[in-house]
Parts: structure tokens; sequence; C-alpha cells
DNA sequence: TATTGTTATACTCTATAACTATA
DNA sequence: TATAGTTATAGAGTATAACAATA
């Protein structure tokens, strides 16, 4: 078998777990956990109200965990939800006041986070790694929507 | 603020989730959730028993989190603990027989699994990518060791 | 006293199914 | 009928502190 330390997943938990060691612990003085921060994350990112189902897409929650994390983050304050008149089934959630506050001020010592990251590997170095674990998703994903695997067999 | 698609966080999570999707099916078609997984896959790979402290240290478990995953395993028959004689506190595991053949049978599917990632996006690009998250990590336990960060200030 | 690991406790997230309301 | 989201339920992991046994 592959050594475990030859593991892409292990090699992806591992990098992962070294970068979001600062993350957490700035998050956890802020009271967000790391997937309620993803979500206020998003919000923050977007300039208009979004869809339960888009927001559970793009952070990886699952529709009964965000759910329960809207509705946290609702009774904190820092979100609201939103009917859309055109279709009464969805709902849409946007930042409060509050909530862009928060988001405000996470997001400097982020990138003071951040910094110290591209110090330690390296600007165009972490620019590269990026880029090819974007391409690595896009490569999975092309994979599980292609039946035939078009150019598998050259 | 750095957007949130270019968050280093979310891509080796996207990344990760997108290998994961697979590996996940197949784990629970062993009755395996992905932590006890990482356990038994460890045991696996060392040809003698492991520390309970080095168990956790390497999976990224916590100890409590840990404890109860040993003695899931443990009741299931899988792997078995061993008190050390020359240290009365600590306990190392081990798999075993049937701890061995689950592994054993996973392993080729697993390596199914392996090959159609490298084919999606290449062996050459897979080794590389590997390579310079082993060295992001590395490098952020460099940086975390040392206090004054030398050549931080060339 | 420090270390190794377990127990206690509370909370959060995962996962699946069943359900409601709307389209 | 299909879709968007919530509710129900069970289980597993996270996180911190307190504890026991041993070094």
């Amino acid at each position: 078998m592959r050594p475990f330390s030859a593991s892409l997943p292990m090699a992806l938990l591992r990098a992962r777990e070294a970068v979001m060691d600062d993350f957490r612990r700035l998050l956890a003085r802020h009271g967000l956990t790391e997937q309620q921060w993803r979500v206020v994350r998003l919000l923050a990112d977007s300039d208009e109200p979004v869809a339960m189902g888009e927001i559970a897409a793009r952070t990886f929650l699952l529709a009964p965990s965000l759910t329960r994390i809207v509705a946290n983050l609702s009774d904190r304050g820092l979100v609201e939800r939103r009917a859309v008149p055109a279709d009464q089934r969805r709902a849409t959630i946007e930042l409060t006041a509050d909530g862009e506050a928060l988001a405000q001020s996470i997001a400097p010592q982020s990138e003071v986070i951040y910094a110290t990251i591209e110090a330690a590997f390296g600007q165009r170095r972490l620019d590269d790694l990026m880029h090819e674990l974007d391409a690595l998703d896009a490569a999975l994903r092309e994979r599980d929507t292609s039946d035939d695997a078009p150019g598998a067999t050259p």
C-alpha cells in the first residue's frame, strides 16, 4: 500500500491543518467556528444576498448543517434571512451591519496571518500552489461529469 | 479583503473535498469514517505497535477523540491495545488479523481511485503538488518553531 | 512535578430520511 | 412531480478541563 505519509488526502490535510492553526485561533477569539466563518466570509464577499443552496455548495456544508449555522448567526444578529418574491420556496441570506463589521474586523488580522505564510513560503510559490489546487479540483470535477473519459485512451 | 475563492484554506478544502468524494464512499462501504481510517491506515503502515500520542499527532486527532476511536475499533476487533512494559503510563495500539485484513481489502480499491486521479491530473504533476504541500507544511512549522524568524529580514 | 492517557461535559458538524411549502 | 429548505434523529468529532496513574 502507498505509504501513509505519501497519501494525497493526508498531504492536503497536513497542509490545511498547518495553515488553519493560526486562523482557528483568530476565529475563536471572535467566537466563530471555521464553518461559521466560511459562511460569513462568503457573504462578505458577495454584493447580493445569497441563496441557501448556493451557500451550502460553495462552503461544502450540508443543508441541515447550514440551516443551523444560519439560525445561530441570525440569533447573534450577524445575518438576516430574506424571502425571494419570485420563488417563495427559496431564502437568501445577507450580512447585517454587525455581520459586516465583524467580517471587517477579522479581515486585517487574517491578512497579517496570510502575509506570514507568504513570507515563509514565497508569494509566487503560494500562487502557483493555489493554481494547482484549483486545477486538481477542476480535473476531478471534469472526470466526474464525463462518463466516457474523453482522451483517457490516447 | 482577499476574495473567498482565492483563500488558501478554501483552496485546500476544495481540493481535499474533491479527492475525498471517492474515498469517503469507499470507506463508508467498509463501515469506516475518515478519522477511523486514518488510524487504521497509519497502523497498517507501521511494523510495530504505535503509541496513542504518536497516533494522535500523525492523524491530527485530539487525544479524547482518539481514545474513543480506538475504543470503537477495539470493540469491533480491528485493533488491540498493548501495555508498554518500560512505561506503564503508555499504551500502544496495533492491528489485529481482522484489522490487517480490512486494510488489505480496502487498499486495492484505494489504489484504483488513486489511479483515476493520476490519470485525470497527471502523475508527475500530482507528485509535484504533493511535494509543494509538504514544503508548505514544513515552512509553516519552521516558522512556528523559530521565534526570531531568521532570514525574514534580508 | 511533569507526562501519558482517560473521563467528563458541552457543543458543533455530519449524514440520512422524512416532511413542508412552493413551483 | 420536482425542487428548496427545514425538521428529526442518531452518531461522531472538537475542544477544554479535570483526573488518575506513572515517571
